[in-house]
DNA sequence: CAAAATATCAATCCAAAGATGTAAGACAAT
DNA sequence: ATTGTCTTACATCTTTGGATTGATATTTTG
């Protein structure tokens, strides 16, 4: 029995006319590789690939009205298997970093080199997730720089560290949503020692009720940090 | 005058002593690096990267005790430019994603060629952020992964749809820690107003009190989508 | 051991929050 | 024109929340 090797479809959506026909060309060329379709808006994209279902999808990415970015979202949701690479014209930081986040397998920008495309074709079609060398430095650097964010916010002398463990303990209890006699019910203690420890919070935290305490805990990461103190 | 091009200086940090020497003799052979010192456990690493301010920082992330991230992350607090390259056994997904969360500059595994570690030495000096091209493919699948378990939360049937534009305006400051004063005050309404809209959203959220409404909001990304609509 | 911090409980008081019902004017859709 | 939704508003009542003071047993720590 001769075994068959299906070539892998692709859906290539672009609104520039000629750039789409290049890169349908240059697609067509591959022998491993068919080109399932093609559209000039994301909305006719997306009714293409309900209908051929095709394993890869090229998304040129600074699309008019609806951008590449939310159509690539909206294929995503569409859970069909569909890998989307993101076909841009920009290295820019914050747009590799939100295309990946939205889940497109990969991204090449339109200046690189076309045997940079199929290679990003070769790779996604496998299974894996493709970025160049130096897209990826690119978007660590944004990417560390949202974590880093996050923790200026951790530091900037907390005031969750005054609290006692049993304060934390109500606290963790008040992030969930629960009043005076929840809290009792939970720590098995009375209604009133509950407000003795969240006036105490209050005080602590400087805050005036529970739903800005609440805020300050979920602020300054503070479910993060407890669950990291309770698995030492 | 003649021009002197400084050799950039690398600290290495590995418990296993074999390990280390090998990195070390590897790297006094480039004539543009300089090893500034060696260490074998992360607290004597930190005390020389203080010590001679490295340019480089390779770490070994498989050491026993203060574990190797740990370390990475003590070494950013610093904040003595040191650029750390984590040099791990393991391609482990949550490892790596783990390490460039917390600011590595680098990830190489041992088993790679020595060439390569040298070409992230380069890269990682000249400002970039280097990961071969498969385990950045590995770092995606997990930061994909994290997103889409935030994406679920936003789905499944999600009430604050079902808000107006004003009790999304009263729900907003809310998140922000307001009680009916502060709120009334802000939106130039009666107290009494506000409460209105405040049942409204209990009702709407099914919730009973504010604490659990701005829990609500907050678990569903309210503040993300609101800033989303308000953009449009 | 003595002093300080923590955890527990109670009483009281006032303020704030929440539940419920009613209603009028604005505005959009049909 | 009429229906429906939204926004505004008020009254009333009950419940919950928050502040304060004081007290006791236990634990930590210097």
């Amino acid at each position: 029995m001769r075994e068959f090797k299906r070539r892998t479809r692709v859906l290539i959506i672009d609104d520039n006319t000629d750039h789409l026909r290049g890169v349908k060309e240059l697609i067509t060329l591959e022998s491993s590789f068919d080109v399932a379709g093609t559209a000039t808006s994301a909305n006719l994209g997306i009714n293409l690939i309900k209908k051929y279902r095709p394993e890869l999808v090229i998304m040129d990415i600074n699309m008019p009205e609806k951008d590449g970015l939310q159509a690539i979202a909206e294929i995503e949701k569409l859970e069909l298997g569909a890998k989307v690479i993101a076909l841009s014209a920009y290295d820019d930081a914050d747009l590799i970093f939100r295309a990946m986040k939205i889940g497109a397998k990969g991204y090449v920008l339109k200046t690189m080199a076309s045997a940079q495309l199929i290679y990003a074709l070769d790779e996604v079609a496998a299974g894996k997730i493709y970025l160049p060398t130096a897209l990826t430095s690119r978007f660590f650097e944004h990417f560390q720089l949202s974590f880093r964010e996050e923790e200026n916010a951790n530091s900037a002398e907390n005031l969750l560290a005054y609290l006692t463990s049993r304060e934390e303990e109500v606290l963790d209890l008040l992030t969930q949503g629960n009043n005076y006699k929840g809290i009792a019910g939970k720590l098995f203690i009375s209604e009133t020692t509950v407000k003795t420890h969240v006036n105490n919070i209050f005080q602590k935290l400087q805050v005036n009720d529970r739903t800005q305490a609440v805020l300050y805990a979920l602020n300054n990461n503070f479910t993060n940090k407890r669950r990291a103190k309770m698995a030492v």
